[in-house]
DNA sequence: TGACATACTACGACGGTCGTGGTATAAATA
DNA sequence: TATTTATACCACGACCGTCGTAGTATGTCA
């Protein structure tokens, strides 16, 4: 079984991220959750590489943070992300930027690695 | 113009060299202007990113350096760099990494960025 | 009772990238 | 002749995203 090395990731964790909060707020554990389903269970992001993404975003303005109770209603108390307009210019940006890097490194892959 | 941010290629510069040492022996300099050459111009390495990479990589056991006379026969001498049976491995995971990767990631790209 | 899932945080190490600056030779241009 | 540009390489240290470790706390299920 091969695994994506989290180096190759570096740079897209925040992209991961805006995906997810461009559908609705959301918060740590639920995104996480999101992540390694919509990878199909290929990609789980590290809690600290998360928690540490949200602090670094919010710094930069792409997310607002705010404490409300779940959705579920059973009064538990979290700390929610909202996607702002920086963040998603961001976003777009990342998404151009995907498209230009995996032409880029598309020339330098062999089909199964063989000369 | 959508610059491609370092930190998005990290992880596949490696791959990028060995790419060209799949081909032949090449040395830094030349590297260097066949990866701007293949990207179309849309990426350069810097210099101490691909040194470093060099020594990274002949720690361990990637490549092997050799002192020659370049190709022109003009009597400089240059550090030149051969890819081994495991960079030859090392670049076929990366190869299998990088499909796997694409995958993830694009499903977390929307078209043009847009909701 | 004990394991497991949920939810979050602090701290510091790691390592690839990159800016700065240095050395040296050769060719081209003014 | 003087200067610039291209070639060719290296040392050093800062930066920063990632991640291992560890800790806190609550709820659920067996």
């Amino acid at each position: 079984m091969i695994e994506i090395s989290s180096d190759v990731i570096r740079g897209y964790n925040d992209t991961m991220i805006l995906f997810i909060l461009g559908d609705a707020p959301s918060y740590g554990y639920e995104i996480s959750k999101k992540i390694k389903q919509l990878s199909k269970e290929k990609y789980l992001i590290k809690e600290t590489t998360l928690y540490s993404a949200f602090t670094r975003m919010e710094k930069n303005g792409f997310i607002e943070s705010f404490v409300s109770e779940d959705a579920e209603g059973n009064g538990k108390k979290r700390t929610y992300y909202r996607i702002t307009e920086q963040g998603k210019q961001y976003y777009a940006d990342k998404c151009e930027e995907w498209k230009l890097t995996k032409d880029v490194v598309e020339n330098f892959i062999r089909d199964n690695g063989i000369y």
